[in-house]
Order: C-alpha cells, then sequence, then structure tokens
DNA sequence: TTATTGAGTAAGTAATTACTTACTTTTTAT
DNA sequence: ATAAAAAGTAAGTAATTACTTACTCAATAA
C-alpha cells in the first residue's frame, strides 16, 4: 500500500459500477466485516458475487486497493460532513451544548448504523493494519477536530463548558465516543442503538458519575 | 477452537518451559503484537525463535491453541486481580472514589503497559475473532462488574456518586476505559502514560466536560 | 463495416499456509 | 546403566493464497 494510496482514493470520481462490479463491493463489505479483511480471500469474494476472481483484480488490482476502495468514500462522508450539517444549524441558534451533543450523536450514529458493515471494517481495520493508522488518524484529527474546537470555544465562551483546555475536552471525548462506537458496533454488534442509550452517553460526557456536590 | 477452549486453559497450572519454548512464546507475542494473529505465519515464529516449525505444533496443537495459551493467563491475571488488589485496600479506608479511580487506573495501565504486546494482541483479537469476543467478554463483565459494583455502591451511599444506577455506571466507565486502553495502548502504541493523562481521565469520568452550574 | 476499447473469464502461476510423519536427541526415572 | 518418556526436527503434505496470462465477447466509434 503506498503512501499516496490514500489521497488518490480521496479525489477520485464516483464511477457508476456494472452490476457485476456492484456485486463484488457488495461481497467484499460482507465478508470483511463479518471475517476481517485477513481472513477473506479473493476466491471467497469472486465466488460469493458469482464473478471470476480476475475481475476483482482486472477493477482494483490488490486486494489492499480493493479494501481502501470500500473504507475511503465512508471515511470521506463521516468525517468532514460531520460537523457541517449539524454543526452550522446548532451552533449559532438558542440551543445547548448538551443538545448539540445529543443531536451530533443521534446524526452520527444513524449514519454508522445505515452502513454498519463498513464502519466495522474501518475499525477493525484502523486498529490492525499499520499503514491505515498512519494515514488515517492524523486525518481525522485534523478534520474532526478543527470543527469540534470552534464548537466546544463557542460554549466554553457561553459558560455551560469547564474551562479546562479544549485540546484535553477533545481527547476525552474522543476517547468516550470511539470506546462507544467500538463496542456497539463491533463488539456487541448491535443493530440499534435507543434514545436512552444516547441519553445515558450525553449525560456521561457532560457530568460524569460524580455527584455535583462533589465537584472541586 | 473449541467451547471449553477458555475453561480448559483457565485452569491450566503453569508449567515449566524449556529454552526453545520461552523462545517460541516471545518469537509469538511479538510477531502477533505488531502484525496481528492472521498475518502471522507458524514459519515466521520457528524463523524468529529459531527453532523448527513442528516444535510449536507439538506443544501447541494448532495456531489457535498457541494464541489462546498467550493471552488466558494474562487475561486470568488483569480482570480477577483488579479489585482484590487496589479494592480492598482502599474500600473501607478513608479514601474517597476519586482516589480509589486513580489508583485503580494507575495500577491497571502499570500492569497493562509492562506486558503492552499482549494487551496488544487481546484487544485487536478481541475485535476480530467472533470465538474469542463470545467466550471473553461474558467472562470480563461476570468478574469485572461484580467486584466493581460493590465498589460504586459504597460511594453512592457515601454520597460521592450521582444517584444514576450502578449498572449505566458500569457501562460509562467500561466504554471510556476500553476506550482509553484502546487508544493509547493499540492506536497511539505508547511507551508510558504520564501522571497528568491519567489525572485527565479520572476528572472526566468524575465530572465530564460540562461546567458543574449547569447540572439538572 | 471494421477497428478499438472495456468488461469479463478459464486456467493457470509460484509462493505460502497450517499442519504431519517419521525420525533423532535429550532428559528423566528406576 | 538403561529403559521410557519427552523434546526437538528435517522434510514433507495438500490446500490455499494473491495475482497473471491469454483469451472471448459485446458495445461503441470511425
Amino acid at each position: 500500500m503506498s503512501n499516496n494510496m490514500f489521497n488518490e482514493f480521496l479525489s477520485s470520481e464516483s464511477v457508476k459500477l456494472t452490476v457485476k462490479q456492484q456485486r463484488i463491493v457488495q461481497a467484499a463489505i460482507r465478508l470483511f466485516a463479518e471475517k476481517g479483511y485477513s481472513n477473506t480471500s479473493t476466491a471467497e469474494i469472486a465466488k460469493l458475487a458469482e464473478v471470476s476472481e480476475a475481475s476483482i483484480f482486472k477493477q482494483y488490482g490488490t486486494k489492499d486497493k480493493l479494501l481502501l476502495a470500500l473504507i475511503i468514500p465512508q471515511f470521506k462522508e463521516f468525517f468532514p460532513s460531520m460537523a457541517d450539517e449539524v454543526l452550522g444549524q446548532l451552533c449559532r441558534s438558542q440551543s445547548t451544548f448538551e443538545g448539540f451533543l445529543r443531536e451530533f450523536l443521534k446524526n452520527r450514529i444513524e449514519l454508522a448504523l445505515k452502513n454498519k458493515e463498513i464502519f466495522q471494517i474501518i475499525i477493525k481495520e484502523l486498529i490492525y493494519k499499520e499503514e491505515l493508522k498512519k494515514e488515517l488518524i492524523p486525518y481525522i484529527f485534523e478534520v474532526a477536530a478543527s470543527r469540534l474546537t470552534q464548537v466546544i470555544e463557542l460554549f466554553k465562551e457561553r459558560g455551560e463548558l469547564t474551562d479546562i483546555p479544549t485540546g484535553k475536552m477533545l481527547k476525552s471525548l474522543f476517547t468516550f465516543v470511539g470506546g462507544f462506537f467500538a463496542s456497539q458496533l463491533v463488539l456487541l454488534n448491535k443493530e440499534s442503538i435507543d434514545e436512552q442509550e444516547i441519553e445515558d452517553a450525553v449525560r456521561f460526557m457532560l457530568h460524569g458519575i460524580g455527584s455535583s456536590s462533589s465537584n472541586n
């Protein structure tokens, strides 16, 4: 996997796929999510898609590039659009950070559940493959952190958030939200996440488990 | 991997290993942690350990059993002893839940860093292999949750914790602590975790990021 | 019409996979 | 000292791996 693979895919246009190419994509997503990239052979993908193995390599060249072709589009959608939709609307309005956080989580969970298999692949391979880690983690921080920083600082000024440094807040939130997605989607393999679960998560992120009187 | 594999290993006594067997164990740990179980061949392990491949299979029978033989002992140490050491001392003493949480985290982090490679393997394979998930996750909850429940309820009575249900607290704590270990040990591959990082984590778990005045 | 291009594939390829067999060497027990 | 058991290995095995080659067929462009 070359160093500029990620950028190459990031800038690629979406092309119309033939029926057989769509079957390849769907088979690969299914199998990668279920058994993991390393435990899925191209022969298996071809069999499930009912195409010849060579068709896969005609299109994608290598198994690695097939993986990236599945992951990158989701990635492009999940993180950059993360802010822009929810963020703009809620930020300048009358709403609270708590409201923002709730809508933000709901919104991202909905998107992740809609493409659950791809998110399972992303989380699994992000942990498993060193090269992916090195390309995607800086990207996530750059894209996500820069926008969330603005939101956090806005609500800090409104006095709704503590005055601990924004960077530390982001780190804690990433840790919890990352843990939330990993445990719900991958470990527990949930089909849906109900309102109460989201409510509990929001409450924890805002207030923790300590009683309010014990704040120091 | 059979269903009672886990119990079989759990009840096994620790046996003295020969020099070559130790080399096998160390080579396997190194490679599994670095490249993942699926991307490591038994031939590679044998080469790094400077033994014949057959020696591995003489001892462990299958590659799967080798993996379990590495993982299970750590597992036995990490989760059950989790409570007993830190828990008993701190619980009945004068200390606060905050103090308990801090010492608890420090203690577990120290143990995890000391066996960093094995914890990387555990986290990676827990996410990757369905069979492991099904055996280990219930075990974790049973062992860890039962003891932590006691601690939480003790400090609840002392008024140091909110009155949200203990189960929900545990879930949130697991999510955050799990995310913390996964991101620090696997994603960021840290060699050490400094006091301030722990302090920030404790603060987040207790108070979140909301200002204390905005508690509802 | 015919030349070109892109989609698709059957049948390979060499390398690698987890694991075995049949054997030798070393350690331990008596 | 010697028999038995355990530790270790060289040289396999069949199956699977990612990937290639040389081809056919259908659609489009000239």
